[in-house]
RNA sequence: UGGGGCGUGGCCAAGCGGCAAGGCGCGGGACUUUGGAUCCCGUAUUCGGAGGUUCGAAUCCUCCCGCCCCAACCA
């Protein structure tokens, strides 16, 4: 299967349009850096991939680059695992940082010299304030803060102080280095914000070198600075930052990128938070981070989505300030358009029912030639084995049809997919349960391949030959929410979807019995499904239910039902 | 009640004073050996509301309403 070309030219958006704009006057050179800062404390999600197509996509079109960078300021939080995993998740979405790999962390020296620098300057100090007591100082978002009594602090003592905040002379959290900004701000973050605080924790990078760590706002624009980024793109909480960004920049005297900001994704039946996904995969409501049902990369990977529909999603959805919540349609239609072209069709039946052909000799067996990909013939045709004993779809059957269900019922003739139009006779059911456990029919002939000779056909089923099917685990997911918007509710976790996986077990044509991990497929009528890329084994395909094929006829009959 | 943002059809989203793009969804039809795909057609006399400026406004001005974010030694 070879990726669809995805036209990626990108529908304009207000960021495109501001990095056009510095271009044409110069601002920074004519050059476009960005970068991807993620914090390695949670996989990446679908969320993330909107903000990395945007910022390697940006670079891409005006010529520039694009570093991957962690923002790995927080060792209590972060972990190598999650290194790891985005950046195997930033490769398989397509974008490519290069030699530019970056972390907070490698500017830990340069960060503590220029922290020294604005003590110097008179713009920082050493604040003994325990954490109440600096809450309590901050004021509110209607009255001013005040004062710390540390912040008359001389100069000498500050710098000593906060060598020694180094050394590890001082307890967690027993001091703090400030900007010395302004406690009456209306804008809560220029009231003396933190610039380290003191954590005695080792780093997954450099591991006990430092016991005082620099906080977000004090170490990102300064990376961003010390890499030459010239756009620095975020989500728009951090809007109330950018003053406090350009403020740091502009106190060091040092290069300062254009912080834009842009609205989060927020995808629905789905809850995006890291905390949210964490408590997931910590109290076993999934199998984890990579569990198909997750809004994850690595989940929309596991459950057989691709690189090229996920990029294609981000570029319909658009990048604009306004908050949004993306319907998973949107999503789910853009894997089927990316899978539709690509994906070879197989025969699989999920929940089967034994088909019996009366005049079919038993022990004979035929191969009908089947297409591989309707949409791409150089895809060219397979060989299906066809024999007395079928399987097909226990939805493929009714006992009592309603109007305008065109597939087998008593006496009503169905075409079975590239073989034979055949006729049911009868049926035969549980004495116990009444449930209908074998269909009978008959085969024309005439009607080898599936030609329909002197009559119409409406109703085309797949089958399997029950002789020799492969055995195959079939995971069927449903959204993880049953509300569209389970973050509205506190009780977010009262709308999991009971139902959001089942499993069954089908029967498979011959050639899945040994698919390739990884390897996706249409199975006609049904949907698109690819193997798991843990569990399937040689022999014991397992398969995951990337996403139903358009289903007009259920939607009829819920119609109809109401 | 302080500050920062945002409000265009069910969901996204163009639009940048000249009289409402596009996509998804939805409805209808054509075609069909996947009730798939494809192809047509339809889907905002109106842009949160009210005033005002203008020959002319979603686009400019005023006021009002609604929604989101900020009071971690998180990012």
């Amino acid at each position: 299967m070879s990726p669809t070309p995805v036209d990626e030219s990108k529908a304009s958006n207000f960021i495109r349009e501001r990095v056009a704009e510095d271009n044409r006057t110069g601002r920074f050179g004519g050059q476009v850096i960005t970068r991807f800062p993620p914090e390695p404390n949670g996989y990446l999600h679908i969320g993330h991939a909107k903000s990395i197509c945007l910022n390697f996509g940006l670079a891409r079109d005006f010529g520039g680059r694009c570093h991957l960078r962690f923002d790995d300021t927080n060792p209590t939080k972060e972990e190598q695992e999650y290194v790891d995993a985005i950046m195997a998740d930033v490769r398989w979405l397509g974008f490519d940082w290069g030699e530019h790999l970056h972390h907070a962390s490698d500017y830990f020296e340069q960060l503590y010299a220029w922290a020294v620098q604005l003590i110097e300057s008179g713009k920082a100090y050493v604040d003994d304030s325990p954490p109440e007591q600096m809450r309590e100082l901050r004021g509110t978002l209607t009255e001013p803060g005040r004062e710390s009594p540390s912040r008359r602090r001389s100069i000498a003592e500050n710098l000593d102080l906060f060598a020694r905040m180094r050394a590890g002379e001082f307890l967690d959290g027993s001091r703090t280095l400030r900007a010395k900004i302004d406690m009456a701000a209306p804008n809560i973050n220029l009231r003396d914000p933190v610039m380290y605080r003191i954590r005695k924790t080792s780093h997954q990078r450099t591991g006990d070198a430092w016991c005082i760590y620099p906080m977000y706002d004090w170490a990102h624009g300064e990376s961003d600075s010390l890499e030459g980024i010239t756009h620095s793109i975020c989500t728009l909480e951090y809007e109330d930052h950018r003053p406090l960004y350009d403020w740091y920049l502009d106190a060091l005297g040092i290069y300062h990128p254009q912080q834009i900001e842009f609205a989060r994704l927020n995808l629905s039946h789905t809850v995006m938070s890291k905390r949210k996904l964490l408590q997931l995969v910590q109290e076993g409501v999934v199998s984890g981070w990579d569990d198909p049902r997750m809004p994850t990369i690595a989940g929309l990977r596991r459950r057989g989505y691709t690189p090229e529909a996920i990029r294609d999603f981000c570029d319909r959805i658009g990048v604009a300030k306004a908050d949004n919540m993306v319907e998973l349609a949107l999503l789910e239609h853009c894997v089927r358009e990316d899978l539709n072209r690509r994906a070879l069709r197989r025969m699989a039946v999920l929940r089967p029912l034994k088909l019996v052909v009366e005049n079919w000799p038993a022990g004979h067996v035929e191969e009908v030639e089947a297409v591989n990909n309707p949409e791409d013939p150089s895809a060219g045709t397979r060989r299906v084995p066809f024999s007395r004993e079928l399987w097909i779809e226990q939805d493929d059957f009714r006992e009592d049809p309603p109007k305008k269900y065109f597939r087998l019922s008593l006496g009503a003739e169905v075409r079975l997919r590239y073989a034979y139009i055949v006729r049911c006779t009868d049926f035969k059911k549980d004495p116990a349960t009444g449930e209908v456990v074998e269909v009978r029919g008959t085969y024309d002939p005439a009607t080898r391949g599936g030609e329909a000779i002197g009559r119409k056909i409406r109703g085309t089923i797949h089958w399997v030959s029950a002789a020799h099917a492969a055995p195959a685990e079939v995971r069927l997911y449903d959204t993880l929410f049953v509300k569209p918007k389970p973050d509205d509710e506190d009780a977010w976790k009262t709308l999991l979807n009971p139902s959001s996986l089942e499993t069954v077990r089908g029967w498979a044509e011959p050639s899945l019995a040994s698919a390739a991990p990884g390897s996706r497929y249409q199975f006609e009528r049904l949907g698109y499904f690819s193997t798991d890329p843990r569990d399937s084994r040689a022999g014991a395909p397992v398969f995951n239910r990337t996403v139903g094929l358009r289903d007009t006829w259920a939607k009829i009959e819920r119609a109809e039902t109401g």
